[in-house]
DNA sequence: CCGATGTGCAACTATAGAGTTGCGCGACAA
DNA sequence: TTGTCGCGCAACTCTATAGTTGCACATCGG
């Protein structure tokens, strides 16, 4: 494996909203799941920023589970992960049913507390 | 409506992300779901941040379209919006299935590329 | 009317992190 | 072997923002 990939949920979602809330990093998973695999330097000249700062990115990414990085020669390549985005897309998707549930519930409480005000 | 409402999707998903970076903000939500409703000083007394600190923090929920506020008053109670949260989780999983599909995609091209090999 | 309570505005501090440059090292080709 | 190319490490700058405190304004109960 990349890096760690047994870890407490809450914590792997916190990383994933953390990475994914860095425009750059957005562009940059963009770019590499066009391309499918890149390198650092490749990735350096079609962004509008210095190598070392995409290598930082990466590294953000690759600690959330985003990317995956291979060494192939003097070369590392790296490419999107989906399982992980998926992963936190369904976390948010039960988040928000939990909310519309807690919602409901506590309209209906409201609506039983007037009644009894009689 | 509490702020914009029509705009745009990228951008939309961008503010929900941002929003959701951080840690105050998503334990401010969690407690404000528990309650249905709750107003800053409230919120303030259950965390363990300054009150300016929480209406600071809901005003970039407010503006990600996360809570909604209402005046009652002279209190300004709050309650969240699942809305938003259910459109950018649509979002991300759009994303993840369509980094599934290039990854696919990529993959048959360099099995097709290897048979030419010959 | 007056005290108490809740909001809003403003100035300020401090820390995280996005970005940079510079340099040394290992890997490849001629 | 030597030059080149890509990577990794380190030090530094700078901006965004999370957090604070202080005060002024509005609203409610007695």
């Amino acid at each position: 494996m990349t890096t760690q990939e047994g870890r407490d949920a809450a914590e792997a979602v916190d990383s994933i909203l953390a990475a994914l809330a860095d425009p750059t990093r957005r562009q940059l998973l963009n770019v590499l799941a066009a391309q499918g695999e890149a390198t650092a330097t490749t990735l350096a000249e079609q962004l509008p920023v210095s190598r070392q700062a995409i290598v930082k990115h990466l590294a953000v990414l690759d600690a959330a589970g985003l990317v995956s990085g291979g060494r192939a020669g003097r070369e590392v390549r790296y490419a999107v992960r989906p399982a992980a985005l998926d992963a936190a897309a369904q976390w948010m998707t039960a988040l928000a049913a939990d909310w519309d549930r807690r919602l409901a519930n506590i309209k209906r409480i409201a609506e039983a507390a007037d009644r009894e005000q009689d």
